[in-house]
Order: structure tokens, then sequence, then C-alpha cells
DNA sequence: TTATGTTTAGAAAGAG
DNA sequence: CTCTTTCTAAACATAA
């Protein structure tokens, strides 16, 4: 790379000098240039994230996602129904050109949806209007769905409708597929959803398409590979829309538009349907109950796990609760690579949900809606920089501490001596298990955290409880301090509310103790704990979202920036919100989603999960985790007390909070569901300190960081916090093949500036390293940099390549998780 | 019937 | 080579 290379002198070397410009102002300015564009434009055309590429290249490392294992497998058993997916891929589209124009015809597709559905149907939320879109997204919907598995009938309906979906999907079908193509069906029919035209359209791409003809997989991978030559993202939520809207996820009714019900016509065949419907539109990320990353979003498969996808959907809603159904629109806008017509990820979605003892499940009424799935306060560590990490979790740390084997949400094996058993059916009551002997072992989610609560009213544990008791107490805060808020969340408007709010939040982390009770509920949602990322979470002012919440919150914290009491009055809304409505139901899961609050909440060790399944699997990892980052935080526990102390002291029942009180590892009284772990007395360790945040209000250093310079936060914690560990690449077929395809294997440049800050500004920016836009001024110089190597390089101001960065593989640089978030 | 959840299996990849 | 982790697939359950 570097050598001299042939060019010997650029001919930007030549216009620099001309100009009298650095190579270290071009880059800044590149970066800023790069910036505006992906902003302004999302369309580059691909912004290929050279990560992608370099990181296909560096090898396997991207998650195997895609891959599709056993596929080849298959093909003997061709099960019936599902023989395969794999179908797919078809050499569709090309990349998109069009996403202006796609965009247009998509929004216009969709409102003359909206505005059918919205006389048709009834079901538009309620809430807040912001059915009406959903309304529109029906069509898509449907169609995708259809295009699954679902039957035609639609079929087409409108090719228009149709277009706004492939669109929306991300592909290109529009090109190849006309809009209607029945076909679809057939297709996706058959093959579970998966691979709508939209996939195909990839495939004009080279990809070779995978072979890989294992089922749904191949279709998916094909998928995804499409998506990702798509760079440009369809729907970049761009703007501060995202920020506004708080809809009050939580909110019941609303929860995500999509999630609408009306959507449920679509219903896939899928063994696990997905989903359905349609994205929400742009217009309508405002009132999404959570936030969506700005910036492009690239196509390209994340390299981010599941849970790790989970969570930062999770999390970058206020209370950090989602339904599934929020879950997936989120991924689905901020990972255009997931689409919705395909029923793997999501089926793979849920089960990450389901088993991942991070993931709460917060029951609500009916009337509210569906569960939440929640990520206390508690267990934020893990999600540090947007990735996961099981190790953080609050009940694998106390695991660790304790020893015990790592918690797994499902204990479903240990009960079992042996595995497989299958389920006997499930009995209806849990009751049985529960109830009974199981008691460790199993316990459904729902029952865990009942399990561990005692069962007060929802209402009130909340505030009572934090969630994660034991180990932080105040979970965002150090939370934050490990993950860089920024990353993820972006950073707030100034102006916006929520800064300040949750600014004073921080602050008041300490809690106030009005505000404590109420606080933990609060902090649970939105408490920000986001210290500086949250705010933008929340964004909203009033609007929506849970809006009154946020609202309030506004106001208050406008006012008081600091104090909780803002918070709390958040809280109360939030907890009205949820708890009040949903509460009822809750009694159960209360206890864990409390858990934002936690930071409240003392030291309650949180058991929760352990309930579950004490398994022994883990446990290594478990153990060796044990302290979450060390970086930031010194003492959490201590310190959390401290500050949070306000409510801790009662956790009050929770019968597996108890236990976990921190420091004694008492066992206490075991939930019968709990799981023995909990009982053990896990203890937390505190690990993560959030000693930070109280004394700061934002974030680490690391969070911030400036497109100036270019040193992205996100990288250096990725390297801190982040494993490279394991890289795994995409490799599964999908993955790969997705990125060759669009990106041959292109030599990776080594452009993948750390996103620096330009690129990096967006904090959602996509995943990659960055994207690879030709037009841009940044990729210009990039190659300019590897032709001069090292020479740049050196020269390069730190603050670009950070740390060396610059030619680092993308990969390298972190997991391109924290890029994008950057 | 659908959407959502739970659980079991197995495959692939990586780490040790 | 073994163990672990993640992903995927699918069966089963259940509420609405």
């Amino acid at each position: 790379m570097a050598e001299p290379v042939a060019k010997p002198v650029s001919p930007i070397s030549q216009v620099l000098q001309s100009i009298g410009l650095t190579r270290d102002d071009l880059v800044r300015h590149s970066d800023q240039m790069r910036f505006f564009l992906t902003q302004h434009e999302l369309g580059a055309p691909f912004s290929v994230d050279p990560s992608e590429t370099a990181s296909t290249a560096r090898g396997s490392s991207r998650t195997r996602s895609l891959s599709r294992p056993s596929a080849p497998a298959h093909p003997q058993t061709p099960p019936p129904s599902t023989p395969v997916k794999s179908e797919p891929i078809e050499p569709a589209m090309p990349l998109r050109q069009m996403d202006s124009m796609e965009m247009i015809l998509e929004r216009k597709s969709r409102q003359a949806k909206r505005e059918k559905k919205a006389k048709a149907k009834d079901r538009p939320r309620p809430p807040p209007s912001p059915s009406p879109a959903h309304t529109s997204f029906s069509l898509d919907a449907f169609m995708q769905s259809r295009d699954s598995r679902r039957v035609p009938d639609s079929d087409q309906s409108d090719s228009s409708s149709s277009v706004a979906l492939q669109v929306r999907l991300s592909v290109p079908q529009n090109n190849s597929v006309p809009p209607v193509t029945p076909q679809h069906r057939k297709y996706y029919r058959d093959y579970d959803s998966i691979e709508p035209p939209s996939r195909h359209k990839k495939t004009s791409f080279a990809r070779p398409l995978s072979p890989t003809p294992t089922r749904s997989r191949t279709a998916s991978t094909s998928a995804r590979a499409q998506s990702a030559s798509q760079d440009a993202d369809p729907f970049t939520p761009r703007r501060n829309n995202y920020y506004k809207s708080p809809l009050p996820s939580s909110s019941p009714p609303r929860s995500s538009p999509f999630a609408t019900p009306s959507m449920k016509r679509i219903v896939n065949l899928v063994s696990s349907p997905g989903p359905m419907g349609p994205l929400p539109d742009q217009d309508e990320y405002d009132k999404l109950p959570y936030k969506l990353p700005p910036g492009p979003y690239s196509k390209k498969r994340p390299e981010l796990s599941y849970a790790a996808l989970i969570g930062q959907a999770i999390l970058s809603s206020p209370e950090h609760r989602l339904t599934l159904q929020e879950i997936y629109d989120w991924i689905t806008i901020v990972y255009p690579y997931f689409q919705r017509n395909e029923a793997t990820w999501m089926n793979s979605i849920r089960h990450v949900l389901s088993t991942t003892v991070c993931f709460r499940k917060v029951p609500r009424d009916r009337s509210l809606g569906r569960t939440q799935w929640a990520i206390w306060d508690c267990d934020l560590d893990c999600f540090a920089n947007g990735n996961f990490r099981k190790e953080f979790c609050a009940e694998y740390r106390q695991a660790a501490a304790a020893k015990k084997p790592p918690p797994k949400k499902r204990p479903a094996e240990e009960a079992a001596s042996g595995r497989k058993m299958k389920r006997p059916k499930k009995e209806p009551a849990s009751s049985t298990e529960t109830g009974s002997p199981a008691m460790p072992t199993l316990a459904p989610a729902s029952l865990q955290g009942a399990m561990l609560l005692p069962i007060v009213p929802a209402t009130h544990f909340l505030p009572i409880f934090p969630p994660c008791p034991s180990v932080h107490h105040q979970p965002y805060y150090e939370q934050c301090t490990q993950l860089p808020a920024e990353v993820i969340f972006p950073p707030l408007p100034p102006t916006s509310h929520y800064a300040r709010v949750t600014s004073g939040v921080a602050v008041g982390s300490s809690l106030p103790p009005s505000s404590a009770v109420k606080n933990s509920d609060v902090s649970q949602t939105s408490p920000a704990p986001p210290s500086s990322s949250l705010p933008e979470l929340i964004p909203n002012n009033g609007s929506s979202s849970s809006p009154q919440l946020l609202s309030e919150d506004h106001s208050q914290t406008d006012t008081a920036d600091v104090y909780i009491e803002s918070a709390s009055p958040d809280v109360t809304l939030l907890e009205d919100a949820r708890i009040g409505k949903g509460k009822k139901a809750e009694s159960v899961v209360p206890h864990k989603t409390p858990p934002r609050k936690s930071r409240t909440l003392p030291p309650m060790p949180l058991s929760p999960t352990l309930d579950r399944r004490t398994r022994p699997k883990k446990k290594p990892a478990s153990q060796q985790l044990p302290p979450p980052l060390p970086a930031l935080v010194p003492e959490p526990t201590s310190i959390a007390t401290t500050t949070t102390q306000p409510r801790p002291l009662t956790p009050p029942a929770r019968p597996s909070t108890p236990p976990r009180n921190r420091g004694a590892t008492s066992t206490v009284q075991l939930s019968p569901i709990r799981t023995p772990l909990s009982h053990k007395g896990l203890h937390m360790t505190p690990n993560t300190s959030l000693a930070h945040f109280k004394t700061h209000l934002d974030p680490p250093p690391h969070t911030t960081f400036n497109p100036d310079d270019g040193i992205n936060p996100a990288v250096f914690d990725t390297e801190n916090v982040r494993t490279p560990s394991r890289k795994r690449p995409y490799h599964r077929d999908r993955d790969r093949d997705a990125v060759s395809a669009h990106f041959p294997p292109v030599t990776p440049k080594k452009l993948v500036f750390p996103a620096p800050g330009s690129t990096a500004e967006s904090p959602f920016r996509t995943p990659g390293p960055r994207i690879f836009d030709p037009h841009d001024p940044g990729t210009l110089l990039e190659e300019e940099f590897a032709r001069l190597g090292a020479k740049a390089a050196q020269e390069s101001p730190a603050g670009l390549y950070g740390r060396g960065l610059l030619y680092e593989s993308p990969n390298a640089l972190s997991p391109g998780k924290l890029t994008r978030w950057y």
C-alpha cells in the first residue's frame, strides 16, 4: 500500500499544493464533505463500506451470520415445505440507482396507500395518529409479506405499491421486477418469505449468488447481498426527525406503527412468520417509539449479532423497551439488510429475545399492546458501543462472581437433563414448571421476571426496583460510560430537551430521592442514562411518543436540567404508560422491567435471569468477563449505591432481587422460578462504574466525538471494549456473497477511514467503516493516501486516522459496528 | 389465523 | 479436537 505507487504526484496533491492545503486539511475537509454528502445524499451510489470489502477480504471475520450453514446439506432433505428458499437469487436489479426516484415513488405510493387504508382500516392506531402511515404500509407489508408467504392476493395490487415495496425493501425490484409480479409470491411463498423480489434485485450486482442452495438462507442471503449492494438507504432517516419522535413506544397502542395490526392481514406463512408490516415511512419516523440513528443506513449486513441489533433497537427507545414489532421495524430501517419479508432473521430475533438474559420481557395489558422487550439498566453494559457482550450482563457477572455458570435465560437445558427433550408441550399453566420443581430450570421469561420479583404492583415496583439492581444503580450512567452514549444514541441537538434532561438526569443521577422512586422508572425508560447519548433518543419534546412522558420531561427537565424530577415525572408518566396501563398484566414482569431505573436501586443484584437457567455453559466466558468495562468507571456499586441509593432500599420484594443484594450473596428467597444462581446469591459485581457519570453528566471521553477530530470514539471504544474476538465474518455465505457481490474483493482499500469523524459523524452511519462514496472527496483523498502510503498516514492527522486506523482494515477497526454508529 | 414466544436441534466458525 | 458462540430452522404454544 504504502508504496510510492505509480502516480507520484496525484492531482490531488497538486491541487492541494496550489491551494495551500495540507493533507490533513484535506482529510478534514473531506470528512466534512463526506459527511455532508452522506447526509444529504444518501444516494451515494453505494456506500460500500470498505470495511466490508475489506472485511471480507480480511477474512472471515464478519459474521457468519449469513452463513448458511448447512445449507448444502439440505438438498437431501428438502423438506417439503420449504425446500428451499433458495430460489431467489435472481439477478435482479442492479443497484438501485434510483433511490431518489424510488423514494419518491414510494412515498407517493405510501401516501396513497395510507389514504386508502386510513379509510379502510380501522385499526389505525389510535393513538397518535401516526397510524396513517401504517396504513400506507400495509401495502408494502402486504406486498412483502405476501411475497414471502402470503398469497398473492394482492398481488400486486398496484404496481405502484409494489414499487414502493420494492423500494422500501431496498431492493430494487422495481427495476427488474415489475411491480406487481405476482410471481413473487410464488417464490417467496414457496420459500419462505425471504426473498422477495427485492432480493433479486441485488443480483444485479455480481452477486454470484450464492450458490448455496440452502433454503432460506440462500434466499436470505441473496437478499442480503442485494441489500448490501444497495447501500443507499432508501430512507435514511436522516434529519432530526428522529429526534423528535419519541412516540411512546411504550405506549401501548401505538407501539410501532408498523406494528400495527393492520398489517396483520398480511401475515406470513412462514413458520415464524414474519411480519409484516411495512416499515414506517420516513414521515413517520418521527412518531416512532424509538429513535433512529441518523445517517444513511448501510444495506449491508451488520456485523453485529442479533443480540446487538436488538440491543440497539431497544436502547434507542426512551424507555429501553420495545415491542417485537418495533424491534423489527427498527432493525429493518436501520439495517436495510434485513427485510420484512424474511422470516429468518425475525425468527432469530425472537429466538434471541427469548434466550438472551438481557432482554427482559415486559408484559403489558393487551389493551396496551404486546409485550415489550426491555433492557434493564443493569445490563446496559452488555450493549455498549452497540455491541452485545454477554459478559457484561448483570447476571453474568453475578454468576461469574458466584462462579456459577452463566445464566441463561432459558434454562431449558438445565431443566431437562437432556436436551432434547422436546418440549412436552407447554403446559398451559406455566405453573407447572414454575411452580414446581423446576424452579431452577425453567421459567418462562415472563415468569422469570415475576419470579424474581415478588410481585409488586407494577407501579410500585417499578420505581422501586431497579432493574438490575445490583450492579448498576445507575445503569445508564454506567452504561454510558461504557458505551459511548453517542454511539448508541446520536448526539442530541443542543436544543433538544432531552439533552438537557438527560444530562440533568444524569446529574441527578444520583437521583433525587424523590425522583428516585419514580426514577427508577424514569431511569428505566428514558432516563437517560444515555446521558449524552440519550437525548436524542428521546427527542422529542413533546412529541410524541410517549409523548406525554417526554413532553413533561421536557418541561421539567428543561427547567431543571438536573433534576430527576424531571425524570420523575417522566417516570411517572412512563410508568403510567407502561405500568399503569400495562402493568396490570405485568405483574410478573415488573420486576425486571423496572429495571431501567435501576439506578435508583441500590445494589440489587439481580439474579433474575439466572433463574432461568444457570447453565453451565458459558461459565467460562462469564467468568472472564466479570468486570465489565473497567475502564470507565471504577466502582460501580459503591457509587451507584450512593447515588442511587434512594430507592434502592427497598428492593422490595423482589424475591429475586433480594438475594442479589449485592453484597451478600445471600441466597435469598429463591424465587421458585429463579434460577439457582440468583438464589445463590450471585452477587453482583458492580463492575461498571458509574462513577464517571456521577461526576460527569457526559459520557466519558470517548463518547463525544467530533467529526473534526476524525477520531471516532467508537473506534476507541471498540478497541477497548469490543473484543474483536470473533470476527465472525459473515461468512456465511450470504454475507460474503453479498459483500463480495457488491464489491468484489475489492481491494480492501484501506479507505476506510475510521470513518472518522467525518462520516463518522453520523453515528449511525452505515456500519461499515464508512460508506464508499466515489464522489466523496474523502474517497479521493483516501486513494491518494493509499498511494502515498504510509507517508500520508503519518502525516494524517491523528484525528483522522486516529490510531492508525487509516489503514486498518475496517474490520480491524472494530467491528464495523462501532463505526457505524458514528 | 396471526403474531408472538419458547424451545430444541444442528451447523458453522472461532478459541483454546 | 473440543468447547463455545451465534445463527438458522422448525416445532410447539399461546394470546388475541
